[in-house]
DNA sequence: TGCAGCATACCGACTGGTCGGTATGCCTGT
DNA sequence: ACAGGCATACCGACCAGTCGGTATGCTGCA
């Protein structure tokens, strides 16, 4: 493993931490076990690695979710639903450990950083396009009208960007759950919008 | 205006610009126009003034809220809608004219100062609690099962929140009506459970 | 095979400037 | 005269970024 990733990794951990302007750079070398030189010579600037960060975590995450099994169910409101259940099946423990690199880049950077901004829109628009094809076909499935499959995918990224935000505000036993019924109102309204009325657990 | 609450003004409108961390003292003294010492006189310590402006902004805002007119609506349903679309109608221009500083500050500072993540935790709840009486009556009303007032008092917050970092991913043109659309997602999903199918506007 | 020439990867001391915070004193109203 | 409200001047720590240098390995030529 080469410094470059070493200090990628560094990156997620710390940004999810502490932030992005809450990390310097010392921080990062340390964390990742290398010195500033290797910083400066992978990465032009701090704001450089920000982007980086955004588009390692981008990445990582991307293949994660397209490797799931849930893209082989038959129904597209099921690999919907499952696309959901997933997500609430990965959040556990405290905040730093489920929360978006990309929701915390953008909301320090969004106005100091035009290419953290960028980085950031392109990682979760990403996260939204992968989820376009199987809304669009939902929608079309069960004659839903006053919305789009891309709109509905929007909507996805920002209840979960949301929940990461409800969950910071919590002491570390009940930050979990309260991301998880975030999530859980995201699937009724699915639910409900795809005639899946669910009746109670 | 005391300097205390130039302090305060100036606070708000720079961390929804450029977070906590990103806001320095001594930029906070020239936005309100007074010095380090009257800084360091009314507050101990920037971490202090970072509580002190989420309990400024969670004053301010609900006491905005508490005034509106959608309270004296007779229908617990349309008090509710009513709440929503007001939320709506006051998303525009950029996102720091819109943004919540309580988010912002606890999406930085949730780790490194318990104080800030209290704060701001009591802010976006007490935003969900002015919420709760017309949610459990909507919700007793319809005979709406499998969740409460208090959940889905929540739940709005947290698509709030989710809207703004949404909001701070675009370029400034885009940005209000992307966070727009996570309102409307969320008043069909209150219009389904409350009974009202919405046609098409 | 061996060596010159060069690029890449990395090191860590150092710099100028900014950070949060402090010490002290002036000024005004009572 | 004295206390609260504020200004000026300053401090040491830490910040992002620089720079001279070393170690390693690849490439082409003899």
């Amino acid at each position: 493993m080469t410094a470059k990733d070493k200090l990628l990794e560094a990156a997620v951990k710390l940004i999810r931490s502490n932030g992005f302007a809450g990390t310097s750079v010392d921080q990062l070398c340390a964390e990742a076990g290398v010195t500033k030189g290797a910083f400066f010579h992978h990465f032009s600037s701090k704001e450089a690695l920000g982007v980086a960060a955004a588009e390692y975590w981008s990445a990582s995450t991307g293949g994660f979710f397209a490797e799931a099994p849930f893209h082989a169910l038959a129904d597209p409101v099921d690999r919907v639903l499952g696309y959901i259940d997933l997500r609430i099946a990965l959040i556990g423990g405290p905040p730093e450990a489920f929360s978006c690199v990309a929701g915390t880049l953008v909301q320090e950077a969004f106005r100091s950083s035009a290419a953290i901004r960028v980085a950031a829109e392109a990682s979760i628009m990403a996260n939204a396009r992968a989820l376009e094809a199987d809304l669009d076909a939902a929608v079309a499935q069960c004659g839903v009208a006053g919305t789009t499959g891309a709109s509905l995918a929007r909507h996805v990224q920002a209840v979960i960007q949301g929940a990461f935000i409800l969950a910071k505000t919590q002491p570390e036993e009940t930050a979990a759950e309260l991301a998880r019924e975030q999530l859980v109102h995201l699937r009724r309204y699915f639910a409900m919008l795809f005639g899946r009325e669910t009746g109670e657990e």
